[in-house]
DNA sequence: CTGAAAGCGCTTACAG
DNA sequence: CTGAAAGCGCTTACAG
């Protein structure tokens, strides 16, 4: 059956139309002027036969692979308990899918790896363009990227100078959003568990800060602590809170307010009465978490079908100049 | 710089080394009976120049792409909470990286997404082989991949009846390890929340029931419930299960065991003095849940290495024959 | 509107 | 050991 039956060909299709290999290709690729009837003919054969045009030589006549790649620097210990990039994946495979293209993945697993690999990525022609996540402040492919003529998108904002496209979330809002929140609240001894390796915990904890100023509130140097976005760094992080006595907590990640959520309930007291806790992202474990978590959530699903189409539109040459596309959070009220 | 120089071809790498283009693919491709001096020649030129194969150029000469899929069939809800994907990833993307191969993501969001793209996934030449996720019993994917000729291996076990090449881990072994051992804590009321979605689950069933049988230990049918491997549906199962007063519960993954802590926890009863508790996968934050879970791991990640592997050497020729490879997991003692 | 032909950048028998 | 040449299966000016 399929196993024995060669492959077949434009030339195999035109033969059994009747017309050349040319016409064929020009009604798989919906080139406009063409005879009704021929088309329909030449369209028959195709449906009949399961005719599949062969990508590889499609890619090599027209410049271009249809493949774009999904860059995750080295950042394996962060990917492995982060639902993050399950969800991000999530939408640009729904977008990939959706738009025909082909999603290769790049994941390093060192620092080594990502040097040898790049090279690959820029000069093999096999990748269409790049979707990046700016993971880390220092991400070495942020200044390899644009020293090459390959199109990208970073998911993230990355920390550069020169303009670049991107698809960010409202990091700066977000947190002033958690922050007033508390305030609205009636808190007044606030505090933040912040992180500053990559520029989304900068912003938010810009924003944060903002928010303070905003509201005339003084914030106790003690009652800013750092962590890593993990969960165990939160734990830490509010066990160094606790002798500051905060009646509210915003942690910069779901992660490490997860964390902070269980030194809270290990040191007997109780979300939201003693401490109001907000944290950052809505993970699925966040709406489940004993007691659920008031967040913010981030439509991290949405970024990867931005970022698609934004590269995909850059591919199809309708932009020009870098874009920015800053997508909105919202405040998921919960315990707090 | 970089942005205007013209992509170089073989040809341009003949005529700076002084040989034809033959040659350089020779020295690129490390075909054995070169001279020693030529080969040295072209390859200085080679780095000089920063030259890169066109991957295109060479797929379609070669019959032969270097990149292989990997299809995740429509299990959205599932792999959205469930870090066993990320791992799974990881160990793959490890292994093709060493390999030189590409990783394709195949991602279906619907029954109906996942039958249009599997056409273009066997018939465009595109991807030399597949690595496909057994998530379910019913995956159309087993009988559509077994009609074409698309090496493939699976990950975990399909419900088929002929012969295909598979990695899985030892899911029976890890089931009776884990009764075993709620058997030697002196435990005789042992219940289970199993699954039977698909074949880990059958399989961790039937560990379970034969650690049992061995040990000469009766259970109560009321103490054999369902849930979908999820935490809500584990939580839901054990609270079926306070009425068999059970004093031992096997999870059959570690969401549903954190679900049944929960509704341990919130009866009142102790983890593992009134009721002890084992799950199956050790995800992460198994070891951080309080109490600690006792599971039984496995090797997500080497199920990736593994698979790539096997697959590779399915591209290479060097198997003909179906292969299987079960790999061990352990129990790991925690609070139970 | 359609076809003949060149070309995309490689690989690989076939000679020598 | 090395080169000339054909071929992989498409796309796309160029004519007509």
């Amino acid at each position: 059956m399929n196993k024995q039956t060669k492959k077949l060909t434009l030339d195999d299709i035109g033969a059994l139309a009747g017309v050349s290999r040319a016409t064929v290709s020009r009604v798989i690729n919906d080139y406009p002027h063409i005879t009704p009837e021929v088309r329909e003919r030449v369209q028959k054969v195709i449906v009949e036969t399961g005719y599949k045009p062969n990508k590889i030589a499609q890619s090599l006549a027209s410049n271009r692979s249809g493949i774009i790649g999904l860059v995750i620097p080295h950042a394996v210990q962060t990917i492995l308990t982060n639902p993050y990039f399950l969800h991000l994946i999530n939408g640009i495979t729904q977008t990939t899918n959706a738009c025909g293209l082909n999603l290769s993945l790049f994941l390093f697993h060192s620092m080594n790896e990502e040097v040898q690999m790049a090279r690959s990525l820029f000069y093999t022609n096999l990748i269409d363009g790049l979707i990046i996540t700016a993971d880390r402040k220092e991400n070495p492919f942020v200044k390899q990227v644009i020293q090459h003529d390959i199109p990208f998108v970073f998911v993230g904002r990355p920390q550069i100078k020169v303009p670049i496209s991107y698809v960010n979330v409202a990091n700066v809002m977000g947190a002033y959003l958690a922050a007033e929140h508390l305030i609205n609240l009636g808190r007044r001894r606030l505090a933040i568990i912040m992180c500053d390796h990559n520029t989304a915990g900068d912003d938010r904890y810009k924003g944060f800060r903002q928010a303070l100023d905003d509201y005339h509130i003084e914030i106790d140097p003690q009652r800013i602590v750092r962590g890593d976005f993990s969960l165990e760094s939160g734990y830490v992080a509010m066990q160094q809170l606790f002798p500051t006595v905060p009646d509210a907590v915003f942690a910069a990640s779901d992660m490490m307010a997860l964390g902070a959520q269980r030194a809270i309930r290990q040191a007997g007291l109780i979300i939201p009465d003693d401490i109001a806790l907000v944290g950052f992202d809505d993970l699925p474990q966040s709406a489940l978490a004993e007691p659920p978590l008031t967040t913010i959530r981030q439509p991290i699903e949405d970024l990867g079908i931005e970022a698609v189409n934004l590269l995909n539109e850059m591919l199809c040459q309708k932009i020009g100049l870098p874009r920015q596309i800053i997508l909105p959070v919202e405040l998921v009220l919960r315990a707090s």
